[in-house]
Order: C-alpha cells, then structure tokens, then sequence
DNA sequence: CAGTGGTCTAGACCACTGG
DNA sequence: CAGTGGTCTAGACCACTGC
C-alpha cells in the first residue's frame, strides 16, 4: 500500500510553464519521510535509524523501496550504512569523513598524515550583516550575523585562514570561548550544539594576492599569490547557513579535486 | 543462472594480507562484460547498447541485475539512460556535458553563456618524456610524447593557458594541423579519433604568479596570480593517459566546486 | 544464533518515446 | 502500438556483525 494515496506531487518546474504534474515515485516519497525525521531530529547524527524490515512496515510498503530511498540517502552522505550492523545518521565527528569539505591536501603524504590541524581562533564577534552577506545568507541587511576568524596550522605552519558567518538566530549562545575550547571539526560542534547539519557545500576558487593583513597571519610575503576559495554551506533542506572565505597557501599543499 | 559459476574473485587487497577472497556480486561481473564491451568499441560512442532485456537475455540473468550493473556505469557517466529510447554510451561531444571537465567558468552567467570558447594551438609537436612526465603517464624516461600547448579565450579574451602531453603511441596520427582545424572538445576528437575516452580525471590546484612567458600569452601583467590546475586523466582501464598543465586567469571567472 | 544490510529472481505494472 | 527504461512487490538466499 502507498504511503500517500497519489503518487503525482507538483515540481518546481510547474512555475515556468503549464505542464503535467510530474511523477513522484513512492520511494521518493518515503526519502521524504525519512528526511524528515533526520530533520527533526527523530535520530540523532551517529545513532542508528530503523531497520529495512521495519521502516517497511512503518511506511507500508515493501523493503526495496525502502531500499532504494535510503540508497539515495546514503549516496548523499546523509547516512551510513554498515552490513550486519544497521544504517546510521551521518556526522561530521567520523574520522574517515574529516576530509570531505577540507579538499587542501599536503604535497606529500596522505591527508591527515601530518595529525590534526591546529585551530586558532583569531576573532569571534557579532555583527550586522552587510548587503552581500545577507543575500547570500538569506538574511536582511543588519540582520544579525555571527563573524569569526580562524587560522588552521600544520606542523606548526599557518596555512589557512579563513573568515566565517554565521546566521545569529541558529547559532544562539555559540560564543568565542565555546569555539575556542572545541578542538575537532567545526561543523561536528554544529551538529551537536546547535542541529545544525551541513550536508553540502558549494566553493569558488580564484588566485588572489596575499593583501590586507592577510600576509601576516599566514607568515608569506606580501603579494604572495593565495588560493581564495568561497564556500556556501547548505543544510538539509538547501538553505544557506554558513559563508566562508578561506585563504590556502599551496606551496606545501594543493587543493585536490576529482572529475567523474 | 550465473554468467561465471563460482561468484568468488581475487581482491586487491589480496596482495596485502591473506584475507578471504572478496565476495564478487554478478551484477559486478555483468557490470565488468559490459566494460568490456564498452573498450572493446562493440558498442561507440553516442550508440545505443542493447536493451535491459536483451543483456539480461545473453548474460543468463535477471533484468534487475543487468539494471543493477547499469545503475553504476551509468553513475560514473559511462553510459546515459534514457526512458522510453534506451541506454546510449557517454561521449563528450553531448552539448549537455561539455563542461563536465571544465570547472572555470564566468563570475556571471552559466557556463558556456559566453558562447563557445575559442581554441588556438601555439604549439604541437613530438618530444621525449622528461623522468615525472614518464612516471606520471606510466611510462618510460625518453618515451615518444606528444606535446601542445594552447590558448582559450572567451568574448576574445585570452582565459586558459594549457600544456598538454600524451602518450604517442595510442595517438598515432595526431598532428598539430588535426587539432588546429578541430574545433570542439579535444577530448571528443580523442574518442572518435583514437578509440580513447577519458573517464576521470584528478586536479591539483595551486596559486601561482604569473611567469616564463605565461604572462604574455594570457596578457596579464607579470606575477599575476593564476590558478594553476594540473590535471591527469584516465580511461576505462584507470590508465593514466592525458597530463595537462593548465594557467587559468580568474579575474573574470573562477572555479566553481561541489562538496556532496 | 538472530538480526542486519546485500544480492538475485520473476513478474506486474507505469511512464516515456517514436513510428 | 510496441519497445524502452522506471517502479514496486514478494520471497528467497547470502554475507556480515555481535551476542
């Protein structure tokens, strides 16, 4: 039986033009239902969700389509799944996963073969939003943003610094000492202090000149060329929640990506 | 019935410790002959291969694990399905994939709003491997390589600097005047021309000045910083087959990335 | 051993394409 | 209309985990 009695929901694409709602499958029905409850916060990150068997029964239809919905939950990162053991809710505290949204790789070796980054919190302040942040955000202008500075070390060598904002309404009581004191992955801290999930993340990456300080905290030249990189953080439901401006010196590492 | 009686197969990690063999599921196997077939050139570019059914038919087994085997070539864009006509192999003279390698584009608009870009070879001729080409192409010191170099410019304006080198071998043939007067993806030339598609690719971007001449041919001034993007690219086998060394001006564009 | 995810099958039906 | 890929089901069995 069909957890929802019509199988047809309407598209984004019925804005642009009259055309036949689209086809939902029951599957992306019931991927629906599950974010949800990933959403609310029915499982928490690390915890293990229900069975096949079970979600099946909850939903009322058979285990492969309930299989095929949490494949595509789980081609997303947004959760694990482990053979004799169950699925689990995704979460950036993973070891195996720290790497995922830091592409900047050592020249040599394995990422992470140089131990863990050193995080040093420079600046941390409320602030208002300016017009881009805000339109990048979702915000309004002046609204209320949260600003951090940070520099990431390896081997003792600043190697990125980066500004961050942050909505101030999700992150209420996030504080410079909290940030400071929490040395793990930044978006580990989000999740479990805030419910806050980055799930997927859009960078743009230019060559820029080492400038306006900059060259200071990141111990180069003035005018060193710098690898600035832009990224726009999205939760769950593709909401901006996060803009980062990063700048990566590459001459002992590299940003890695792969083409597929 | 299954294509190959025993579902048992050597892993590579066989070669590190003696471990049980790996399980090897058939759909993996039919994922593999239908590889196979794909090398081969059985089935060319921009083709259909045979229906679901029809595969199912001649490997003695389901269509849901032909559709299986399918899923994954068709995720890593070997192969594009479409309802209602069928499975077609991948090619990069698609219109819709054109820039699927191509992450620079323009800091307003979509890619490719610009119009198509303009390629002009500066240089091609044979040479020898110098010792990290050769290790980078898996071959020899003093190998025979081909070698290009060349200019793309958007709305007239000089964008990418590119060096490229290739094996000679499989690109027996291939002379500057074939690649000055094609004019489309190179990597399309290479597919119809030569039986080489190239599958995957891995980037390693850096910041760096603008020097050695690249500054005039890209008209910026000396010490620019430009995105630096050395890229390998491999075929079916995960052979190694194509270095390229590219200088990318971002003042009016950037490379664009997606974390997921 | 029971419980989990992973594979495979056979069959039914639906949505899309083109003649 | 026939042929294609896409969805959904029910059931069987396999591989892996932990008690």
């Amino acid at each position: 039986m069909a957890a929802i009695s019509t199988s047809f929901a309407s598209s984004p694409a019925d804005e642009l033009a009259n055309t036949t709602p689209a086809f939902s499958p029951l599957y992306q029905q019931i991927k629906g239902l599950i974010l949800q409850s990933l959403q609310s916060g029915e499982w928490k990150p690390g915890e293990a969700i229900p069975s096949e068997m079970d979600l099946a029964a909850r939903y009322r239809v058979s285990q492969g389509t309930v299989r095929k919905a949490i494949d595509e939950l789980a081609s997303g990162h947004l959760v694990v799944r482990r053979q004799g053991k169950g699925t689990f809710v995704a979460t950036h505290a993973e070891q195996n996963i720290q790497f995922r949204f830091l592409k900047l790789v050592p020249d040599s070796g394995t990422p992470g073969s140089e131990g863990p980054a050193q995080r040093e919190i420079i600046d941390c302040r409320r602030a208002r939003a300016s017009a881009d942040i805000a339109r990048i955000l979702g915000l309004r202008s002046g609204d209320s943003v949260l600003q951090a500075r940070r520099v990431l070390s390896f081997a003792g060598t600043p190697t990125i610094l980066e500004d961050i904002w942050l909505p101030a309404a999700p992150f209420k009581g996030l504080t410079a000492e909290r940030l400071a004191n929490y040395h793990g992955p930044m978006y580990a801290l989000f999740e479990t202090e805030f419910n806050v999930r980055m799930v997927r993340a859009e960078e743009k990456i230019r060559a820029e000149p080492a400038t306006d300080g900059r060259e200071l905290l990141l111990k180069v030249a003035h005018g060193t060329p710098l690898l600035s990189v832009e990224r726009i953080a999205y939760t769950y439901q593709d909401l901006p929640m996060e803009l980062r401006r990063g700048y990566y010196r590459t001459d002992t590492h590299h940003y890695r990506n792969t083409l597929n």
